[in-house]
DNA sequence: AAAAATAGCAGATTTAAGTCATTTTTTAAT
DNA sequence: ATTAAAAAATGACTTAAATCTGCTATTTTT
């Protein structure tokens, strides 16, 4: 099942109500489709690192990109993933800062990338998109926060199973329950926060419970409501 | 030394080169100025309590503030603080959300509210003002994550010592190298994400190994340096 | 200034989770 | 399909940090 490389147009794409697009006129949309440029990367493909002055952000077309950031011996902390109409690198452009994530895909990616200085000029021409893109924003800070409460207060087990049901509202499951994002042990464990080893055992520990089964890489959920109850949420 | 209640005046408060409202025109400013609410708080007021739907924001005057998230045992995770001139609650006016933190005050504070409705418009009618209210909520999301990072893989030794910092950051240190802020041991434990105990413990660890001084609640850095060794920044 | 309440401190014990080492299984590449 | 490489699983051991307990010192309130 090969997939055609195909350039994606804004005027599409933008038809998603999840996309940061919505509200902009389609005139400006087809001024975006002219000044992108589309970026086709292979799995495990760097998009822009942690610490690089990047001058625009990226819109994420098809796959999937791992946002984390790099610890001291190297371990990943995996911060958010970008996903279809998911938009990213945008924070270091508004702050003025350097990125502070690694993006990393973990699937074949199709990004569009889109300067600061037209993001800017969105932002100062379009009131409507400016509040949508702090909403955005907003919701990524609440987000972050939740997460440094469970992360200092939660146990693994607790933060594994809730991480699970995120990804379950993220990314949904399939017909057959199963998950449908393909993580390694290791990438759930820099979710979590926790060691790989922490995370296999668990994990079986889940699987014994029945709460869920697994498959090599795919996590087929057998007990929702037993998982949000083991997450404490 | 009482203070006398003085109503503060957006006009002279905004000269602060610190807050959001600095791009803004004199007459949005007397706008401003006229619409606002000043609100008196004595020390251990709730300002507005985590789920709550608050409609407007508050411009710290005077007086210092707590913001946290309440764990399930009740145990507080102090997320940040608000200060002179720092905004608070416009997080859940923007995403459109609840309010996610409590702001507890920790000293007498003097604060102004204004409404949501004002902010959108703001937002709305000076791009500008747009522009810097993203910067600041990007620069908050990017210290969000990366206390994520931290917490997630640095000792709580590290931490304390990163906290520490960051409060000499954001507080100062008098004449004698005194932190301006006094905060109880729960309260740094709250913020570090640990057990009162452990910082306490730390605490002492650190003041015999001559990084730092004690005397109460008052925190006397002798080794900065010493306590960027430890925190391994 | 005195009393009551809260916060700070230290030792002993427990435990959750990390680390290390080895084997088995899965995934990816030729 | 076969092989090589990477990931997953499991067991043994270690350790950082939490909890529990009792005691002392500071704050805060009256």
């Amino acid at each position: 099942m090969k997939k055609i490389k195909e350039t994606p147009s804004c005027l599409t794409c933008s038809i998603a109500k999840t996309c940061i697009f919505k509200t902009l006129p389609t005139e400006e949309l087809e001024k975006i489709e002219y000044e992108k440029t589309v970026h086709f990367y292979k799995k495990n493909s760097i998009i822009y690192r942690e610490g690089n002055r990047i001058n625009g952000f990226y819109c994420v077309n098809s796959g999937v990109v791992k946002l984390y950031k790099t610890g001291l011996e190297g371990r990943e902390q995996i911060i958010r993933f970008g996903k279809p109409g998911s938009i990213i690198g945008y924070r270091s452009i508004l702050s003025g800062e350097l990125a502070c994530t690694t993006a990393k895909t973990i699937e074949d990616t199709v990004a569009c990338f889109i300067s600061g200085a037209k993001l800017i000029e969105m932002v100062t021409k379009h009131a409507s998109f400016a509040m949508e893109l702090m909403k955005l924003t907003c919701k990524e800070l609440g987000e972050s926060n939740k997460y440094i409460l469970d992360i200092a207060q939660k146990t693994v087990r607790e933060r594994l199973a809730e991480i699970l049901i995120l990804l379950i509202e993220n990314f949904g499951i399939d017909d057959d329950n199963v998950l449908r994002i393909l993580l390694t042990r290791e990438e759930l464990a820099n979710m979590v926060g926790t060691a790989t080893e922490s995370v296999i055992r668990l994990l079986s520990e889940f699987k014994a419970d029945n709460v869920i089964e697994l498959k090599g890489r795919k996590i087929k959920i057998m007990h929702l409501e037993q998982l949000q109850k083991i997450s404490n949420l």
